[in-house]
DNA sequence: TCTTCCGCTATACAATCGTATAGTCCACTC
DNA sequence: GAGTGGACTATACGATTGTATAGCGGAAGA
């Protein structure tokens, strides 16, 4: 079926399993749709992972693995280190971005995520033993950091860390969905670079409040709420 | 199998059909699975939805319905227009602890939409179609009055948006795996209000910024920003 | 009383599921 | 050049998949 040997076959029946595990979950992915995609047959599939437990966890790992390899990529051009205060402002901002496009470009690892989080078992605990611990723990460490260096605000770096969490790696998912509703491409360099500033700004408190509250009549301003965000479309 | 009539059954296995979608997605759904979990025959499942997709229109329709009838109840101690800038200033910071608490509560609804939103297709676009797009719009309007009576940054509304929608519906699954790695319960009801103080004190501005970035060395700094989070476990 | 309809069951269907096993091909070593 | 082992195929297994259809009991309307 395939001329390629060994080893690359297994990388590519990977490669697949990753694609079909994230958007299908472990009970909607099927050892032909695997092969299917690979462009393998069946057996191939089973003979390279015997079992799909097995198959899944090398898969988990191997998207990790990925994930570790091109990661860095992403961020070469940010060492917040190198910089005074003036400029890691400005390298925040990138690191943002270059996160949220990272989950862009390669979205199996946290849909991955997602589908055994919302369905908590032996397969999520494996995730957290085997993948997600240590990505956590750096995270934190990240968090930590930039707030000792001014970056980020002094409040609890836990829960700062889920802001970052949740804002950066659901993005992806959440611009489908309003892409397909509001007829844009939030997939696009140009929004998620505004959504990434728009963030950054939240975090560093470069922003001024709207300081006309009590001016404005309620009717008039559901409609002008309305009005501006129908503006951007 | 069971006693109750008609209409009953149904909505029975409408409930277990939501919480089997939301956890496994849509292949990886089966009908007997459905029927196990709702204590009926498959045959009867089978009977009221005809086939599978049915099903899931059906089903979908009925979370967001349950959705729409029980969010008020988290919301109902809020009416910002009722209040002065300082109590809505309170009344916010309520608003968005009982988004999460809700989402916590039921995650059958944003579950479902993650299932689809991995996999684009003709069962996202329904959704958006049938369901997302009126909450999508509602969402806007929201913060374009928040905006207006101040207690929003000014701005691009559909960002601000987006950065609510990924921070407030994305919290529960998050927490699900950082509490098993963390060996915390990110789900109680203190961390749920710690984490949206975080969140809204970022939306109002009302935070101080660490100001001591070059005073220390890179060394200590991180070790510091990694014994800071530990405290906290 | 007869008919009709509704809620529901029983059973069967081909297709696909995950898994098991025997076997082919071929590069390699000794 | 016989033997070995790794990459891969062919085929078959029982279980489960989604779907189809015939039929049941009982309430309601005529």
């Amino acid at each position: 079926m395939n001329q390629e040997v060994g080893i690359e076959s297994r990388e590519q029946i990977l490669l697949a399993a990753a694609k079909l595990f994230a958007r299908q979950g472990y009970n909607g992915t099927s050892f032909a749709a695997v092969a299917k995609l690979a462009n393998h047959s069946k057996a191939l599939v089973q003979y390279h992972f015997q079992n799909k437990e097995r198959l899944w966890q090398e898969t988990v790992k191997y998207t990790w693995q990925q994930r570790d390899h091109i990661l860095p990529h992403y961020m070469e051009a940010n060492h917040f280190t190198e910089y005074d205060q003036k400029q890691q402002r400005h390298y925040m901002r990138l690191l943002a971005k270059n996160l949220v496009q990272f989950t862009i470009d390669n979205p199996e690892w946290i849909q991955i995520l997602h589908q055994e989080a919302a369905a908590p078992g032996p397969r999520l605990d494996w995730i957290v033993n085997e993948v997600a611990t240590p990505d956590i723990k750096q995270g934190q460490i990240v968090i930590g950091y930039l707030q000792s260096v001014g970056q980020l605000p002094d409040m609890d770096p836990l829960m700062l860390f889920c802001i970052f969490a949740t804002a950066l790696t659901s993005y992806a998912d959440i611009a489908t969905l309003m892409s397909k509703s509001l007829g844009l491409d939030l997939h696009s360099d140009e929004f998620v670079e505004k959504y990434t500033d728009s963030f950054v700004s939240l975090l560093q408190g470069n922003f001024d409040l709207v300081k006309k509250g009590d001016l404005v009549k309620k009717g008039a301003l559901v409609e002008k709420g309305l009005s501006q965000t129908e503006v951007k479309r």
